[in-house]
DNA sequence: CCTCTGTGTCAAGTTAACCTTACATAATCC
DNA sequence: GGATTATGTAAGGTTAACTTGACACAGAGG
């Protein structure tokens, strides 16, 4: 999923591992996260994005990625 | 972890299986978020959201939760 | 040239989010 | 009493998020 993780890490002067330090994962699991190799949990997500004083929606940027499985887009309601 | 799940889906009148068609997963997916047994993805997250026309952050309540498992909560930078 | 830092990637293992199937309960309606 | 609906739960399987360890490469500096 695209996400502003590196020009926001970048932007405060983080490497990937302190980034990882900061949320308790691996270096290679943000790496992965900026490269779009795999998509956070949403635990991590939400560490990442309290990071950046951002929410969510902020960092991670839903509306322009496709998402890579699981079934159809949601329908809305109203 | 918890959450405004089963408040807001009885206020628009759905069944758990109805929002799990709507969101693309099993009756049985919903309920387990509901009655906390496990934590959805992050793309089912933002798609139930999406139902509620609500942020993640709304209808998914982090800070008066605990965390299951994965390590420290995040630090902050500034 | 060698070393150190930061990044990218791969392999193999663990864990948890999801699946399907199935059974139990309570409410409703015929 | 029997059928239907909505919910809760459990077993067993698949998949992907994450781990550690390792290797490659570019840039900076001794």
């Amino acid at each position: 999923m695209k996400n502003r993780l590196k020009e926001l890490r970048e932007s405060l002067g983080l490497t990937q591992e302190h980034l990882g330090e900061l949320v308790g994962v691996s270096r290679q699991a943000i790496n992965a996260i900026e490269t779009e190799k795999f998509e956070p949990s949403i635990w991590l997500a939400y560490d990442i994005c309290k990071v950046f004083n951002s929410s969510i929606e902020e960092v991670f940027l839903f509306e322009e990625s496709e998402r890579k499985s699981r079934a159809q887009q949601s329908k809305g309601v109203g």
